[in-house]
DNA sequence: ACAAGTCTTGAGAACGCTCTCAAAATACGT
DNA sequence: ACGTATTTTGAGAGCGTTCTCAAGACTTGT
């Protein structure tokens, strides 16, 4: 039977390289005005001995506690799990996250947070006490909500609000999402396509009217009109569904459709097969998040890949340089990209006779 | 400008109520032995200064960090999310381990780590260092390292070892696998198929073991012979391909194949689509794991759902009670699920012309 | 060679909590 | 009413680290 070991503490690598507490410290921090003869040799302990410093202990006694929080929505979260509809979101904030983190020494924690429930506060709150992390993470819709950007701001930590530009504390950050609904409507303006309508986000989130924007400037640049063209959803399926049916029935001569979610693109991919619609031929469709499922549809969709992972990777390292502190810097951007696969092409050269 | 306030401690709470700092303690952590007339007022201030209790603080001070561990396998994982597979494994372990780990008080971190370099110990030493986690949870194949799981016996760190009954410290854990394939052959079975194949994953997993036993009992259950319906996969698409093939190959009279997971399936449809044959006229098909994406195939895939949040929450629970200390209990096993989709059906009336 | 500086090292307090153990308050038995 | 058992409360140490600050060991300039 294997004795247990006793955790090697800081104690034990001083005694072990003959030198007080504090020096090891300096070593393992990095700390200045250590005589090169004396750092190797706590280093040759420490790497003897196996230690690695307790987070808790550190987070004790000094400043720091080597922990970014990333928030995510509970119920969106929950659902999409239970529902097995994949969290990208989560996923990717993930990939960003944890590997950016590590390579600086920290973890990365997710917390799922109720955005409609009035215990926002308590929530985070109790979160924020219990870990005291050194940088929190926003994502939409939290990264607009005033309750949680000032609870942030009045505790002094340094957080940062992906798809948000909105004024106030923290640091803003987007994914381009102006410049990516102007890629996607470019490249089916250049395909041919003059009707091309877009299913929008709701509008409580600014991305949607940043892609809206991004869209209405394409069609401008192409001289193209895009009134009955634009419908909301609230990025689920059903509101796709809703959406494309409607567009479709008041736009006998649509060809294309961009929608501002991989969800509301599935419903429009299902509307269009009900309407006797071939994706491409008869109509094209891009979508936005380009999560795992989009690959698999049949045709596989052309999406504009949200480069999530990129993004939270450049929060977190802002977050661990804490370059901004709690006061907001300029809008930081990651640009998205298109990529295109079989849901896309040339409009029909005349009407589908499915249609009329 | 909103004052930054500073954290609120036992010590402003003792002093609120009017009561010692050790009683504060006592009523936090529902220990016995306080007059309900001054747990009542000590409640009161908790709620009023909105206290919670520092995770840091109490892991120094107590026996537990409420942290509990989940390991997951780096490669793998990066590489799923790289290449935007979806990671259903860590998607699954956050769903089980968080809602259960924050019901009771406690914390789910994600830790991934390198399984075939030969720092597993080194890694997985400085996490447990780091974090001193109340529990670990073990996937798949390091739920069946030998190195793991000595170094956490050593530690005597709980942990749970999902997808392995060998013997050992640790709590065992399998989600019915040899059940899962027994009803999968079964059903196919009863719907007429008499050459049914296995692609299996490697032979380093335990599971793939039971998968094989399961399919093999249910085969001669019902009469029917197995051989040459065996092919080795790793989980990755392209075995699958190869398996794929060398099955149809090798048996013109193949009318359906369970893949060992959905990667597999997805490369099986493939060939089936490449042979000409037409999934599930010709060819019935059943994946392992039953990701969001064998929703959105063509057709969609009829598969086993492994019951992975179910099982890492009860992991969970197990590893918070302690019930099991670092020896082995029994073997907990959750039962997998079939979720019939529509690449199953009756096999064709004859061999179908495509073949021969 | 000496004062004044700089670099290197260490001692001790502090972080916020829980643990152990002793003191105070209450209950119980006769 | 008294001593004894039991419950309730509090005081003080300690967890592993970093912080502050002071002391010791070198430089350097004259």
């Amino acid at each position: 039977m294997a004795r247990v070991r006793k955790t090697v503490t800081i104690r034990d690598v001083a005694e072990d390289a003959g030198v007080s507490l504090q020096t090891v410290s300096r070593v393992v921090n990095g700390g200045p005005n250590v005589r090169p003869q004396l750092r190797d040799k706590v280093r040759g302990s420490i790497e003897r001995l196996g230690y690695v410093p307790s987070l808790a202990a550190q987070r004790m006694s000094g400043s720091r506690s080597y922990i970014i929080l990333a928030i995510n929505d509970r119920e969106r979260t929950l659902a999409d799990w239970r529902e097995r509809r994949g969290t990208d979101w989560v996923d990717q904030m993930l990939l960003g996250g944890i590997l950016t983190c590590s390579k600086h020494g920290y973890r990365m924690m997710v917390e799922l947070i109720d955005t409609h429930s009035d215990h926002v506060e308590r929530e985070l709150g109790a979160a924020l006490s219990a870990l005291q992390p050194d940088g929190v993470i926003l994502t939409p819709p939290h990264s607009e909500n005033r309750l949680i950007t000032e609870l942030l701001a009045s505790r002094a930590i340094p957080f940062a609000r992906i798809g948000s530009d909105t004024q106030g504390p923290g640091i803003p950050m987007t994914m381009g999402d102006e410049g990516a609904a102007h890629l996607a409507t470019t490249r089916l303006a250049e395909l041919g396509h003059r009707r091309i309508a877009m299913i929008a986000g709701p509008s409580q989130y600014s991305l949607s009217g940043w892609r809206i924007e991004g869209w209405k400037r394409a069609m401008a640049e192409a001289c193209l009109p895009h009134d009955g063209l634009l419908e909301v959803g609230d990025f689920g399926y059903e509101s796709g569904t809703r959406a494309a049916r409607t567009l479709l029935d008041r736009n006998p001569d649509l060809t294309a459709i961009i929608a501002s979610s991989d969800q509301m693109a599935l419903a429009a991919l299902e509307v269009a097969r009900d309407c006797g619609l071939s994706v491409p031929d008869d109509l094209s469709l891009i979508s936005f998040d380009n999560t795992p499922i989009v690959r698999f549809t049949n045709p596989p969709l052309t999406a504009i890949d949200q480069p999530i992972a990129e993004t939270v990777s450049r929060a977190v390292e802002q977050l661990i340089a804490r370059s901004a502190g709690t006061n907001g810097g300029d809008v930081i951007e990651v640009a998205a990209g298109l990529v295109e696969r079989s849901s896309t092409g040339p409009p029909p050269a005349a009407p589908s006779p499915a249609r009329a």
